[in-house]
RNA sequence: GCCCCGCUAGCUCAGUGGAUAGAGCAUCUGUCUUCUAAACAGAGGGUCGGGGGUUCGAAUCCCUCGCGGGGCACCA
């Protein structure tokens, strides 16, 4: 059963629908987590999705469902409530599923070694991050971890803008700053700009005395590589590292912008306007076209993106390509789309996650006028287990309306420090039990887990490959703190018990009892630490 | 004008077309001589932005209107 629990209640559920003698098209039983305790622990409404089809009242498909279904191992008990077939867990396997429980509970072979590519956050290193760009970064890597646990191979890139109008601009502001002026009308006025020509002039003897179209250049590459380490050090700090940071010069350099333009070009996708070569779609009027080479001969930022399309799907072979974008580019999704598909590849294997921004609530954020909290700022304030978690919270799809004065006073009022919390404990009782207890019995008896927290803290167990499923199948790492939350819960609530009467406690003077509350710390405290990994946020073994 | 996202409890947000819409924070009330109280138990709090439609069933799908945010470059 190494799908987990839902999968197989299905596989029941639709054996018993061929069964009871339903011969076509099943229709979606809509099996899903019950709402309410009544309702078991799973639900489907099995019996009204196949009325229409069997032309049968509800009630009645439901009940010969829920006496023919026969779950794998006598996992789950049926039961039908008017058009419903409702699941409940067995207590028996509940039990016997502690054992099962190992570092890694949960991963599961989805992916059959797909090789994809996550590039990430890949902004132009045009100045420091700030706390808009954690985002992408913390939500590229944790489907970079979701993806590895379930059997993809991934590489984490960045792709570093070297050579398009913001970084020329970048390197004519670090000119100005070596010559002591002004950076010019739309350039980068930041401190760090001023600090950067410093250095240069430092670094690159004779930098000072060559004309600004050949230092510019050379500044450019300088400052931005000075600013690529400062990324590096800054993502380090929150569990991120990068496998390839890919400069869009190499790019250039390798001719792949140029052997897309020559192949878009024979099929027919390219033509002159203008002075300039535009690409649009013959077979869509709807698609504007856009600039690949500007009429002075400069490429656009979209010929180096076909370039690097060529790069990923047919130099370096990945199966599929997923890219993490803020929300203000969502127009440039279709041309990508459309772009791929030009070139031959199969446009669904360009994943795009859009996700929407993050606002001050002081006021914005202006990158190019130096004036922003930098995402460095935020994590020695915070800490980086709180900006993970407070980030991955939220669905990509909401604004984060980001309240600094309250993160920084969230301290222990932080919903991370409740799910490292209930891990700490748990090691903490582990440690008290070895002490108390030095030679326990190897093998637990779980029979003796009869009490109902005892049985939730199982239940809740039970539920996590459903979790690494859909949120890998999703690509949806938000639904990982919500599960954290829930376990903890449930491991907060059986460590309570022993407060209120102290037989209920893990350690007690009976080491087969005190063996099988152990084996249930083992296996929450496992399945804790590893849902955490999943999203870069420790587990302390002390708190 | 066109495109994208959002609108759910006082606040911040979850919620694969299913039954009685949830959590955290905040507020109020209880619980530590005991394995970690960064915890537990309980209470109050909702026209799921408005209006239509589809459906046996809609917070969820469709249409429409409103409000907020973002985007519509030979910037990225």
């Amino acid at each position: 059963m190494s799908g987990g629990v839902r999968e197989a209640i299905h596989d029941a559920l639709l054996k018993a629908v061929r069964e009871i003698g339903v011969d076509g098209e099943i229709p979606d039983l809509e099996l899903g987590r019950a709402k309410v305790p009544e309702h078991g622990d799973y639900a489907s409404s099995a019996g009204l999705k196949l009325a229409r089809v069997l032309r049968q009242d509800p009630k009645a498909i439901a009940s010969r469902l829920a006496e023919t279904v026969r779950v794998a191992d006598n996992a789950a008990r049926a039961e039908a409530a008017g058009g419903y077939v409702n699941f409940r867990l067995t207590d028996d396997w509940l039990r016997a599923l502690l054992a099962r429980i190992a570092p890694g509970y949960g991963a599961r072979d989805l992916g059959d070694g797909e090789r994809i590519q996550v590039e990430f956050a890949s902004i132009n290193p045009t100045g420091p991050l700030h706390i808009g760009h954690g985002r992408g970064t913390i939500l590229g890597d944790s489907i970079c971890r979701l993806l590895e646990f379930t059997g993809h191979a991934v590489q984490r890139e960045y792709y570093v803008n070297s050579d398009n109008t913001q970084t020329r601009r970048f390197g004519a502001s670090v000119y100005a700053r070596l010559h002591g002026q002004e950076p010019p009308e739309g350039g980068y006025t930041g401190e760090y700009v001023t600090e950067l020509a410093e250095m240069a002039g430092h670094d690159l003897p004779g930098i000072e005395t060559l004309p600004e179209d050949e230092a510019e250049p050379k500044l450019r590459m300088y400052a931005l590589a000075k600013m690529v380490e400062r990324i590096k050090a800054t993502v380090a700090r929150l569990n991120i590292h990068y496998d390839e940071w890919f400069w869009e010069n190499r790019l250039w350099e390798s001719g792949l912008p140029q052997k897309a333009i020559e192949r878009l070009r024979a099929a027919g996708y390219l033509k002159e306007k203008d002075g300039a070569l535009w690409f649009g779609d013959p077979a869509d009027q709807e698609e504007e076209d856009r600039v690949v080479i500007r009429s002075n001969g400069q490429p656009t930022y979209f010929a180096s993106d076909l370039g690097y399309l060529l790069s990923r799907f047919e130099q370096r072979g990945y199966e599929r390509v997923i890219e993490v974008w803020g929300a203000d580019h969502h127009g440039y999704v279709p041309r990508m789309k459309s772009a791929a598909a030009a070139l031959g590849f199969d446009p669904e294997k360009l994943v795009i996650i859009l996700h929407q921004m993050v606002n001050l609530k002081e006021g914005k954020m202006s990158k190019r006028a130096g004036r922003f909290v930098t995402l460095d700022e935020l994590v020695d304030r915070v800490g980086s287990d709180a900006v993970r978690y407070f980030y991955l919270l939220r669905s990509p799809d909401t604004t984060i309306e980001f309240d600094l004065e309250l993160a920084i006073t969230q301290g222990n009022e932080n919903p991370v420090y409740y799910a490292q919390y209930a891990h700490a404990r748990l090691v903490n009782v582990e440690a008290a039990a070895s002490e108390r207890h030095p030679q326990l019995p190897e093998r637990a008896d779980v029979s003796l887990l009869v009490h109902p927290w005892e049985l939730d803290v199982a239940r809740q167990l039970a539920f996590w490959p459903d979790v690494v499923a859909d949120a890998t199948a999703l690509l949806e790492p938000h639904r990982l703190p919500y599960y954290v939350h829930d376990l903890a819960t449930s491991v907060h609530r059986f460590y309570h018990a022993g407060n209120a009467q102290s037989e209920h406690r893990v350690v007690v003077d009976d080491p087969e009892l005190t063996r099988a509350r152990l084996e249930l710390c083992r296996a929450a405290r496992q399945t804790l630490k590893t849902a955490l990994d999943l999203m870069g946020v420790s587990a302390p073994e002390r708190m």
